[in-house]
DNA sequence: TGAGTCATGTAACCTGTTACATGATTTG
DNA sequence: CAAATCATGTAACAGGTTACATGACTCA
């Protein structure tokens, strides 16, 4: 039940239609939580129908431009305060890293070095996002998280790529952690 | 397809009941990929079919023994190595952090101090199998992913809590008086 | 006027979760 | 012999993905 939440947190900031929703989900919620248009507009037409948003304009082409309720605003923060978020993993990307066993040395350090380089690129996206960004109250703070993430990735692959290399089979040093701060 | 190359994975480790294997998903896979007993024993029945595991023993309670076959192995390895992975996150524990400005300051960080007891427990966790462990391989890797993966949360949220504690916001949130109970 | 983009929708399919259901074996 | 655990399954439902489908408006 995520999806009404990312719609009822974006309709909360500004007034948008299903358009620009799928548009925001690409851009800003696609690393935490993805939806595409088929999804979105039955989605909206049921948040409509239970009171949580309300359209506020109507536009060319049949846009409609939705907002959220006070309803829609008491359901985000019960959903915020009091629902515990679900905590099972779901990354394909990861699991593999448990089975690079089966692979040989080189291939197990190609796949970690084209994972690097996809790490470094979105660090890279996301570094810019940065340093352009953040009006709400506390807006740089998801993406402070997103750089936080790849960086730890990167740092984690770097290591995990010389270990490959190196090919020991016994007890090993553990990644350098980060200094805080 | 991710639960079947999980089955696959841990069926070439060495050769389990169905039930073994779904103790094995909750042990060590659960935080990458999760899965109940009831979506793991269809899915053996199909990798049965399709080749791809095969019944080694039979034993009491009707407990079945599979292993993977050589199809089962060149599956796994087309899967690492020629499959991109999905790279489209879902993480509602990640969501919420996009709209902390819908709450007070000192909501806004009560949430974010219970994350960040959640991640510490786990570290705590994590570090006590690192300790323990190792024995395939590249077998000490997954762990210390997990271990950077949580070290990199619990810098973010210390830094999180600090600049909620002392950034004052821009913008008054749309708060609604939440009805008592 | 044709291509591109804006804008919304439905349907079939696949995957995952929760609940229901059953029986065998072990252990105290 | 009762309770716990081992062991496997099905069904209903919820959520997410891909494909199909349509039309309005803008701009070159």
């Amino acid at each position: 039940m995520s999806l009404r939440h990312g719609l009822l947190g974006l309709l909360a900031g500004r007034p948008m239609s299903g358009y620009e929703l799928t548009a925001a989900f690409d851009r800003s919620l696609r690393y935490v939580w993805s939806a595409g248009h088929s999804q979105i507009y039955p989605e909206l037409n049921r948040l409509l129908n239970e009171g949580l948003i309300e359209q506020v304009d109507e536009g060319a082409r049949g846009r409609r431009t939705y907002a959220t309720t006070e309803a829609g605003i008491r359901e985000m923060r019960h959903w915020l305060l009091e629902m515990e978020p679900t905590r099972t993993g779901r990354n394909d990307a990861h699991l593999r890293f448990f089975f690079l066993w089966m692979l040989s040395r080189t291939e197990a350090e190609e796949l970690l070095q084209v994972e690097r380089e996809f790490h470094e690129a979105d660090l890279q996206e996301y570094m810019a996002i940065a340093a352009s960004d953040g009006d709400p109250p506390w807006g740089q703070l998801p993406i402070e998280l997103g750089i936080s993430y790849k960086e730890a990735m990167i740092r984690w692959l770097d290591w995990a790529i010389k270990e490959v290399r190196s090919n020991h089979r016994k007890k090993r040093p553990r990644v350098v952690p980060q200094k805080a701060g």
